[in-house]
DNA sequence: GTCTATAATTGGATAGAC
DNA sequence: GTCTATCCAATTATAGAC
């Protein structure tokens, strides 16, 4: 495996950053530190920090949808891909120090702060979420592992909500734990009885 | 009715700010536009950004308790107690252009570029949050109106990060509606059948 | 209590040498 | 592809007049 070059550095560390204080807490300074470079450097591989931020979004959607995909194509009953499409966000909190948030999350209480581009992608990976979840969904109340009422799109939403939200309380109060109690709450609350 | 005094405004005014576009993305130039008095004069009502901050939390949370304790008083039936405790976060998304999400939900995502004071606050409103919805929560539980396994406290987080994170959802993609149908969702998954 | 003037710092960005 | 030097705008904050 060879090292990343300056390009793919320079997106892990502002991926890093805004997890977690979020773009706006976020600036090419930090980001040049944390490389060890100087931040006019930067420009020559993004032109502007939008852009930065969309190549971002493009990569970390990219990276998402590959590990959803997974995880809709498996042979797993519905509830336990659902305990794995959790255990997507779970992992965030749980990488090393316990302070980084979902990436869509945090710049989703930033979105009226960001360009166009960002914001439009931002939707999309919320959208595109809600899509996915609500096929887990009707396929567990289809197979009988999940119950619940409404649309399974509506259903999907409150999926997504919880774990967005889950992650912003779970890290300023309660940590790991509480994310994963959390969680435990809502598939308990899904699952057939 | 009197017109409110000048600390009143910028508290006002800072606040709807920090509903949509967070701490870091509002400055003090925003504010005083806003009001219609010049930078330095917001100094006059408050040291500096934190300690405005750190005001604004206070009274947020004090009129939130208020309302908290009004539902927890009422006679109403657990089921009830908590629809209303919903229609409390649904309120700040439809108050007029549905831009607005929960005020410490902005603040937990921005909690780490956030100084120790806002930052301890931010916490004890989500506390305080879980400590009641719980309390909500039993009562269901006792009467017969709610139902869900595990402790009170990890549904009451659970309760509290679908409402957060439904309402940095919903204001991104689907509107007041979108937060109706996923607070009927969780009331629906959490009621007795 | 609000103003003008100003400071001190930081932020994102550009030009051009190497 | 990275650097130095530099620019301009924004941001928070202070001093002191009115």
């Amino acid at each position: 495996m060879s090292a990343p070059d300056t390009r793919t550095r320079i997106l892990d560390v502002a991926q890093d950053l805004i997890q977690r204080r979020g773009v706006n807490g976020m600036s090419f300074q930090d980001i040049s530190d944390a490389v060890g470079i100087r931040t006019p450097s930067i420009h020559h591989h993004f032109a502007g920090k939008q852009d930065l931020v969309e190549a971002l979004l493009l990569r970390y959607r990219g990276e998402f949808d590959l590990r959803l995909a997974d995880i809709l194509a498996s042979p797993l009953k519905a509830q336990t891909k659902l305990q794995r499409y959790a255990g997507l966000f779970e992992d965030t909190l749980q990488a090393g120090d316990h302070e980084k948030s979902c990436l869509c999350g945090m710049l989703a209480a930033e979105l009226l702060s960001l360009g166009e581009g960002p914001a439009r992608s931002v939707r999309g990976f919320l959208q595109d979420n809600v899509k996915q979840v609500a096929k887990i969904l009707a396929e567990g109340r289809s197979d009988g592992s999940l119950d619940f009422r409404g649309s399974a799109e509506d259903a999907a939403s409150m999926v997504l909500a919880t774990l967005e939200g889950g992650l912003l309380i779970a890290r300023a109060e309660g940590g790991p734990k509480r994310m994963a109690a959390l969680v435990r709450q809502l598939l308990s609350l899904l699952t057939a009885r």
